[in-house]
Formats: structure tokens, C-alpha cells, sequence
RNA sequence: GCCGCAGUAGCUCAGUUGGCUAGAGCGUACGACUGUUAAUCGUAAGGCCAUCGGUUCGAAUCCGUUCUGCGGCGCCA
């Protein structure tokens, strides 16, 4: 056995040429003659075509290469040669290639659904467009840390398991709790709350769990979500920081995954686009003054912006774009008024992020409210025990300071970036309504 | 919660107004082929037509039940 092997990316490296190289990975596709066998390889950076001749490799070895099955994992050595022939432009000439594990007749084909895929999602992680998106992920979330982290902010891990509802009880998972029932997250945001009377501005990228009966191609069960907290802060800043992390998380994608980009046909020039462009910031009202005067599309004020809406609006757009104090209505109630706003009823401290293309709301916050009595009437609005919320109430008793905090949805923004149809790609094990497995 | 679409071979799909022994491509097995691009050519194996019930001389096909999956709306990130 050689002693050190390189990766397919580094074999294809200037001035490889006419060397040898060991290469180890797994059987992509095969195909043959009588006298020749075509094997491409593939490893976590890419693919190279191998060429096995019959004189070369020997009557025995020739005949056995032939026969593996594709995913068989494989080592191999032969000369780095530049074709034009070959998918790629280089290929190996193969002198030695031996099975480590020869596998079973692979179950994904050419043909292929949607459905058939993700049952099989344990397998077609292995997949050139699957391996893409997990490498933009990676660098998404290592962006994220890299923002905030940058900026002064403290990573800070809120628990999972947790007694209040927060956002409304209809969406929550309910599990068994030794003899009791709690809920899993469904955001931070108490939490956080919390610990910036400690560390002022805190970030964190963490599972959530919504119990949302949603069958689209734009929800999951257990996302994500990327989320800020910040004393001393308003919602306009906090806006802006939103702006500025998905600008920079884009930056860093265009820079490390421009080739997984182009292999998932999401072309990056439309995000070099946005990035060259001011990001918007219009207000509620603006945005139905806008649908009303040039999408034709007349929505009472007061009433939440819908997909079709959202859509509506964001044909008039490239970049994303930030809207501004929805009505205090359809808010929940932590949001509190802004007084300085011109609209026709009272409006909430608050914004929603929108991408273009059509892939929604990637972000979502606000200003939290920190009077007692507005806090406790909204509670008990919402059917909740004012006394559940005692220690919450705690943080507006113990020197409270203006704060504000936001969510970003990691797939939701990944789908943008990789121009997804489905946001069950963005995540390598998708929860569903329906699907748990595998 | 509401609305729509789909279940036929391991996979992707045909299957006419109800009519003979249910078809193709891919994959698999065997064979042929000196440069293939998820090669090509030949042969073969492979089916409880999702489920239960009904109509009929006769059902993959028509009607109803149940199950499963997918998508849209609402809500959200």
C-alpha cells in the first residue's frame, strides 16, 4: 500500500502531469470494452476519469475491474494524464487498482424521484449535487460564527427543551419528560433575552422545531435558525446587522463555493448582482403602496403579507430586501409600538427579511417590549399563564434596556444561495409532516 | 385545518371507448465490442397493477373505502 494518497482535486493540480499518483475513493461510473475500462472516481472534491487497458492491468485485474458495481470504494494508482476526451479534461492511466470493499448493486440510477431520493437520502448524500450543497452549508454556518464573532458578539447555547411556548402554542412538540410533557425550541428568544444583561450581544446557529402542519417546499419541521440578541440595540441597527450578516455569509460562499454554485446551475453572477446593490428598506405601508400602485394588487391595511404578496412584491426586485413595522396586529407580543411611524394604525418595532427569486422570508425580528403591563395583557391575550412567565418578567424588573434580536433561517437562505426548488435539500436529513426517515 | 395530484418490474414510465399470456427504457445476469462520456448491440430473468369492497360475461382501466407519498393555501424562518 502507498504511502500517502492524494485527493482527486490535488491530482488534477499544474504539473501533475505525466506522474504517478495513488487515489483512493469510490467507483462513480464505469463503463468498457473488450480491451479497455473507463472508471470514473470520485472523492469528497470531485471526479477524474481512470482508463484501464486489458495489457496493462493484467487479464485477472482487468476482469475484476470491470465487474465492480459503482460506489465500490477503491484504491488505485496510474499516470495523470491531460485529455480532452476525458469529462474534465484529465484522466488516469490506470497501472494497479484494487477493491477495498466491492459493493452490492448501487439502488440509485439514472432514473430518479424526487420521492425515490429522499427515501434513499443516506445513499445520495454521496450525490455531486447533494456533496455541493452540504459544501455550502458548511461554509454558511462557519460564516455565521465568523460574522458575529468578528463583531464582538459571545456565542450563547439556549436549552432545547423548554416549558413555555414563547411564539404560540399550536406549533409546538410535545415530548415525554420523565413523568411530565415539555416542548422542544421553537426559538431562543427568551433565553436570549436573558443572557444579554450578561453579554450584551450574543449570537448562535441552532436546531428549531416547529410543529407547523406546513406541506410546501419551503418548510420544515427542524430547521435551523441562525439568531441574534442585542442590548442597546433598536430594530432599525438590528435590521442592518441582518443586512450585513447575509451579505457577508454571501461573500464568503461566492468566494469558497463559486464551482458548487456553478454545478448546481445557480448562478453566481446573481449574487454578485445583489451584493453590488444597495439592499432596500421600505415600511408596511410602503410595501402595499407598492403591490397597489405597480403589481394592481390591493391589500387592506392591517392585514399580514401572504406568499402571494410577497411574491408579488419581490418581482420588483434583485436583492433582498428589508420591510419595516408591520401592523402591531398581526405581531406577537413581545413586538412593541413604534410611535414615530406614518400609517394608519399602529405598527410593530419590527422587520421581516425577504430574498428574491421567490424564496421568501429568510429573516424574521424585532425590538422587544419591555413594559411589564403590555407584556402581561399580551400574554394573556394569547391564552398563556402569566405566572409561566414569571421569570421572564424577572428580566423587565432587574434593570431592563432596550434590546432587539432577530432569526435567520439557515436552509431557507441556503435554498437562495443554491437556487434549491425544494428546502428538503438544504439540510442533509429532512423532517417533514410526513417523513422521519432515514 | 382547507384544496389538488399520484400509487403498474429494483428505478423511471406507457397501457386506447373495459377484452387475448400486462409493455418499454434503465439497472441486473450472460454474451459481443479498442476511447467510452450515466456507451452501444444481442439474449434472459424480473409483476398480488397500493388496499379492501362494488358494477360487469370480463377490471390495471369504471364507482366507492382505506392507506401511503407529493404539492398548493393558511402560518411561519
Amino acid at each position: 500500500m502507498p504511502q500517502s494518497y492524494l485527493s482527486i482535486e490535488q491530482a488534477k493540480e499544474a504539473g501533475r502531469e505525466g506522474t504517478v499518483v495513488d487515489l483512493r475513493g469510490w467507483v462513480y461510473r464505469t463503463r468498457g470494452s473488450n480491451k479497455l475500462v473507463f472508471l470514473v472516481l470520485r472523492d469528497s472534491t470531485g471526479i477524474i476519469q481512470c482508463v484501464g487497458s486489458k495489457d496493462d492491468l493484467g487479464e485477472e485485474v482487468f476482469k475484476r475491474s470491470k465487474e465492480l458495481f459503482i460506489e465500490s470504494s477503491v484504491t488505485l494508482s496510474g499516470t495523470v494524464h491531460k485529455d480532452e476526451r476525458a469529462p474534465g479534461g484529465f484522466e488516469l492511466h490506470l497501472n494497479r487498482i484494487e477493491a477495498v470493499k466491492a459493493a452490492e448493486p448501487f439502488p440509485i440510477t439514472k432514473d430518479q424521484s424526487e420521492e425515490f431520493l429522499r427515501e434513499k437520502r443516506h445513499l445520495w448524500l454521496r450525490s455531486r449535487k447533494m456533496n455541493a450543497i452540504l459544501k455550502v452549508r458548511s461554509t454558511v454556518t462557519g460564516a455565521i460564527h465568523e460574522f458575529f464573532r468578528g463583531r464582538g458578539y459571545y456565542e450563547f447555547t439556549p436549552p432545547i427543551f423548554t416549558p413555555n411556548a414563547c411564539e404560540g402554542g399550536s406549533t409546538l412538540f410535545e415530548v415525554k419528560y420523565y413523568d411530565d410533557v415539555i416542548y422542544l425550541t421553537q426559538s431562543w428568544q427568551l433565553y436570549a433575552e436573558a443572557a444579554i444583561f450578561s453579554l450584551e450581544r450574543i449570537y448562535d446557529v441552532s436546531p428549531t422545531f416547529r410543529a407547523e402542519k406546513s406541506k410546501t417546499s419551503r418548510h420544515l419541521s427542524e430547521f435551523w435558525m441562525a439568531e441574534m440578541e442585542a442590548a442597546w440595540m433598536g430594530y432599525r441597527e438590528a435590521a442592518k446587522v441582518a443586512m450585513d450578516e447575509v451579505r457577508f455569509i454571501t461573500e464568503r460562499v461566492l468566494e469558497r463555493n463559486r464551482a458548487d454554485l456553478e454545478l448546481l446551475e445557480a448562478d453566481p453572477s446573481r449574487l454578485e448582482r445583489a451584493l453590488s446593490k444597495e439592499w432596500p428598506m421600505i415600511t408596511y405601508t410602503e410595501a402595499l403602496g407598492l403591490l397597489r400602485d405597480r403589481g394592481g394588487l390591493e391589500v387592506e391595511w392591517g392585514k399580514d403579507l401572504r406568499t402571494i404578496e410577497e411574491e408579488k412584491l419581490m418581482e420588483h426586485f434583485d436583492t433582498p430586501v428589508v420591510i419595516i413595522q408591520y401592523p402591531k396586529e398581526v405581531m406577537a407580543f413581545y413586538k412593541p409600538v413604534e410611535p414615530d411611524a406614518e400609517a394608519p394604525g399602529p405598527v410593530a418595532r419590527c422587520f421581516d427579511m425577504l430574498a428574491p427569486e421567490g424564496y421568501g422570508e429568510i429573516v424574521g425580528g424585532s425590538e422587544r417590549d419591555t413594559d411589564m403591563d403590555s407584556i402581561k395583557k399580551a400574554l394573556e391575550k394569547q391564552g398563556e399563564k402569566v405566572e409561566n412567565y414569571d421569570w421572564y418578567l424577572d428580566l423587565r424588573r432587574y434593570g431592563s434596556v432596550p434590546h432587539s434580536g432577530y432569526g435567520l433561517g439557515v436552509e431557507r437562505l441556503i435554498s437562495w444561495l443554491c437556487k434549491l426548488d425544494n428546502i428538503k435539500d438544504a439540510i442533509p436529513f429532512p423532517r417533514t409532516m410526513t417523513r422521519t426517515f432515514p
